[in-house]
DNA sequence: GCCCTGATTTATAATGATTCTAAGATTGGA
DNA sequence: TCCAATCTTAGAATCATTATAAATCAGGGC
């Protein structure tokens, strides 16, 4: 069973309807290696489905979150909230310059999901394991600009 | 050097001043074991700094993540970023009814922390270990309702 | 295959966390 | 003490996310 597929088992088996918006952002989910935001998603379906409302995708997010099927990681610089589809134990790495996150493999986190699993007393749902800071293009070009002069960087919003 | 003085110092080296209201903010990240949001802070604080603005605590809260010494670990299931001292390698629980966050210890998380320092390549900045669920308590609360009605459940903002 | 009904989607407004701005207050060095 | 640069503040502005209400659609039963 492919990632989609399991995406899409997990809407049957709650009983909700398969409707082509969701098939598709649980395509999107399952072949991209992103981590997307909802913007993200949106522009990405909306050649497809020109009538496509954010809402949805931000309903659609929210419910496979809670069928624990996709992992919320929270922002990574910016203000929007990424997402992930791959809910193996793994590490993402943010950077809060340039805000993608990526994945690390690591021999430690699967230990440590069980770990947590058995002592937390937790229903768990998902898993953020994620380290952030300059990825190594952005540390580049943080000295490259005569950078450091102060704490404050860069805002936006 | 207890947390107050970490959180102190890290300001100081950065060549920031050290205002009464930051002061507070750490102090107050320093002893809680709440992980607070921004507007957690600012209530706590108000008492004591009538005049005290948000965008003060936001502006603090910023500068510290970015000098390392705290960890934003995003949202609990409401909308806030959630903010802890304690950045000593460590998990995170939250639990997303009832949006409390706490801590548990673990014996992996340390070595995780190095490989990643190690491998990743990554100037890093902060952590975030953080599992996410149903704490002990909301499970039992959601049973006693009578829940599981389908997937969507309590939103708000 | 067609109907029906409740689940979904959509457009839009509303909410609220976070950031920006400009002006006035403060810190800490000289 | 004085000054300049840094901070704080109040308030407005942004914009990610949610709520709302009406229109559509999925999928079980016929």
């Amino acid at each position: 069973m492919n990632k989609t597929e399991v995406l899409v088992q997990a809407l049957r088996r709650a009983g909700l309807r398969l409707t082509p918006q969701r098939l598709a952002i649980c395509r999107l989910l399952a072949e991209t290696d992103q981590h997307p935001t909802a913007q993200m998603i949106y522009e990405q379906l909306r050649p497809e489905f020109p009538s496509l409302s954010l809402a949805t995708v931000y309903n659609t997010l929210d419910t496979l979150v809670r069928l624990g099927v996709i992992n919320a990681l929270g922002g990574a610089g910016d203000d929007a909230v990424h997402y992930d589809a791959d809910t193996s134990p793994h590490v993402n790495l943010a950077c809060i310059a340039c805000h993608r996150v990526t994945d690390l493999p690591s021999q430690y986190v699967e230990a440590l999901e069980r770990e947590v699993a058995a002592t937390s007393g937790y229903h768990l749902l998902g898993a953020r394991v994620l380290y952030y800071g300059l990825c190594p293009a952005c540390q580049r070009r943080e000295e490259a600009t005569g950078r450091s002069r102060e704490a404050g960087g860069s805002r936006r919003r």
